[in-house]
RNA sequence: GCGAGCGUAGCUCAGUGGUAGAGCUCCACCUUGCCAAGGUGGCUGUCGAGGGUUCGAGUCCCUUCGCUCGCUCCA
């Protein structure tokens, strides 16, 4: 999807986001480094918010789930058990003449040659053609290692070579049988972690969709043999119903199916769950039905076991696993997609409702441009705005500081008190605030505060005794 | 990685080889009586970076970094 109100979206959208601090672009002041994001002030409360909603549901408030946390850089042979050593190394062809790009294995095989392995580099056979344009002018193959390199202690030699994680899964499968032992669980059980992985991507893209530093949100789910397919089923419904509850609505949200033929040999189930991003449905998070292969693999490079022995039937198996694995970032930029909205807000003395503002048109008389947004509460960045209705009042200011003091223990607050008023509630509206409390001179002599919700902008008169109740009813939904 | 376009204040953007600008934002003060009100004053730039041409470069040339789009890639 290309068109002009989904790039216009997306450059308003980035605008935003820099402007109030939610995201900057990495190492800005030296020129930026490509495919590298920063998360400011809101921007790290928004993304803290979507992990804790992940892990309360998932870890906390579930008996069969334990957490984890692995080191980013692990043994090398994770990886050549993983597989990611061979398949994120794929040699690449491109053609000189129209630009195209091959990975070299599957050029070959589809014309019925084979890479040939000499002086220690691999090179075309004789007469392979560019599928596209018939050329014959092609590169040698080159490999375009997706995996971030480094090296452990001070000699950079080879056998000193690690790599940054790609994935958090593979610290969990490697741990399997710690865990095991410790957590008193019986499978069927999970075992999840939040961490940083890098991947090299060859095209950072669509902001921070697509980022070489980012970080995920895996579950994997151990499960008896043969109930591979109930608990996939069961991890979807349940994974989608939880988006809901972060403020990504069914409508905007999709399902991508995997048929059997894109399936990895080993997996039995792949579903994506994609969100409609302006410059298209993308994918959130993958929930696969990987079978044993990852205990396996891990038991076959490890000589260590990774057998579950069911005390019910009596029997040793390795584990099959569901794995949900989400990205962090990617549901942050979908949160800030959703929440992103303009409108035409009545001016001061109208009483009527916003109206939509529709691209190409101007807001008619009475109204005024609004940008909120529209987040919901459980991933909010403030929750609470706290204005004296004046800031040359002291009575005023002192009241404010009070109830901010007393809210700011319970929930993420901003006390403000500079500049008219109707500018603050705007500032607020821009960084999706929820709700504003406003202290006026009434409250000295009722001790009675205004409450206005941001989506609506109506206020209501409530009692700062009732405030905290009132306020909870509305911020801890979930 | 290839091709094309772009890079000027926090943001959006003007700027014809000759003194770097506007609007908004932000800050201070005045004024404030619930939705970006008004007034006064103020901050902000190695014109992405480096090199070259020129008496003189934001402007022309080269290199480089970053961004956008297309291709490519995407467990």
């Amino acid at each position: 999807m290309t068109d002009k109100t989904a790039t216009t979206s997306m450059d308003k959208l980035e605008s935003l986001c820099k402007r109030r601090g939610f995201i900057f672009q990495s190492s800005e002041i030296y020129g930026g480094l490509s495919g590298f994001w920063d998360y400011g002030p809101l921007g790290c409360e928004l993304k803290r918010n979507i992990r804790d909603a992940w892990w309360d549901d998932i870890v906390r408030r579930r008996s069969d789930v334990v957490g984890l946390d692995c080191s980013i850089i692990m043994h090398p042979r994770t990886w050549e058990a993983s597989g990611h050593t061979t398949s994120f190394v794929d040699p690449m062809v491109d053609c000189r003449t129209c630009k195209k790009r091959y990975k070299a294995d599957s050029l070959t095989d589809e014309q019925g040659a084979k890479l040939v392995f000499t002086e220690g580099a691999l090179r075309l056979p004789e007469g392979v053609k560019c599928p596209a344009c018939g050329s014959r002018d092609l590169t040698e193959p080159r490999a375009f290692n997706l995996m971030f390199k480094t090296f452990v202690g001070p000699l950079e030699d080879e056998s000193a070579a690690v790599y940054l994680r790609p994935e958090t899964a593979q610290g969990i499968f490697a741990q399997f049988p710690n865990v095991l032992s410790v957590s008193r669980q019986k499978v069927p059980f999970g075992i999840a972690q939040i961490g940083k992985a890098f991947r090299n991507e060859i095209n950072p893209r669509n902001y921070t969709f697509r980022s070489r530093e980012f970080e995920q949100m895996e579950l994997e789910f151990f499960i008896k043999p043969g109930t591979d397919q109930q608990w996939h089923d069961y991890w979807v419904q349940s994974r989608l119903d939880w988006y809901r509850t972060i403020g990504l609505p069914e409508d905007a949200l999709g399902k991508y199916v995997y048929d059997k033929g894109e399936l990895a040999h080993y997996a039995s189930a792949c579903v994506d769950i994609t969100y409609a991003f302006p410059f298209g449905a993308q994918e959130l998070e993958g929930i696969a039905a990987r079978g044993s292969f990852d205990l396996t693999r891990h038991q076959e490079f490890s000589g260590k076991s990774m057998e579950y022995f069911d005390q019910e039937s009596n029997q040793k198996f390795i584990p099959h696993v569901v794995e949900p694995s989400a990205g962090v970032d990617r549901i942050a930029l979908a949160v800030l997609c959703e929440a992103y909205c303009e409108e035409y807000a009545p001016k001061a003395g109208m009483d009527s409702p916003a109206i939509p503002c529709l691209p190409g048109t101007e807001p008619p008389d009475g109204y005024e441009q609004r940008t909120l947004m529209r987040f919901s509460p459980r991933v909010a960045p403030i929750k609470v705005a706290v204005f004296p209705l004046l800031k040359n009042k002291p009575d005023l200011v002192a009241k404010a500081r009070e109830i901010y003091d007393e809210l700011k223990i319970h929930w993420s607050c901003f006390l403000d008190e500079v500049g008219a008023i109707g500018r603050r509630y705007r500032r607020q509206d821009e960084i999706g605030t929820p709700c504003a409390v406003t202290v006026d001179f009434d409250t000295l002599d009722d001790n009675a505060v205004t409450l206005r919700d941001r989506d609506t902008m109506k206020q209501e008169r409530i009692g700062v005794s009732e405030l905290k109740d009132k306020l909870r009813s509305i911020l801890d939904v979930s």
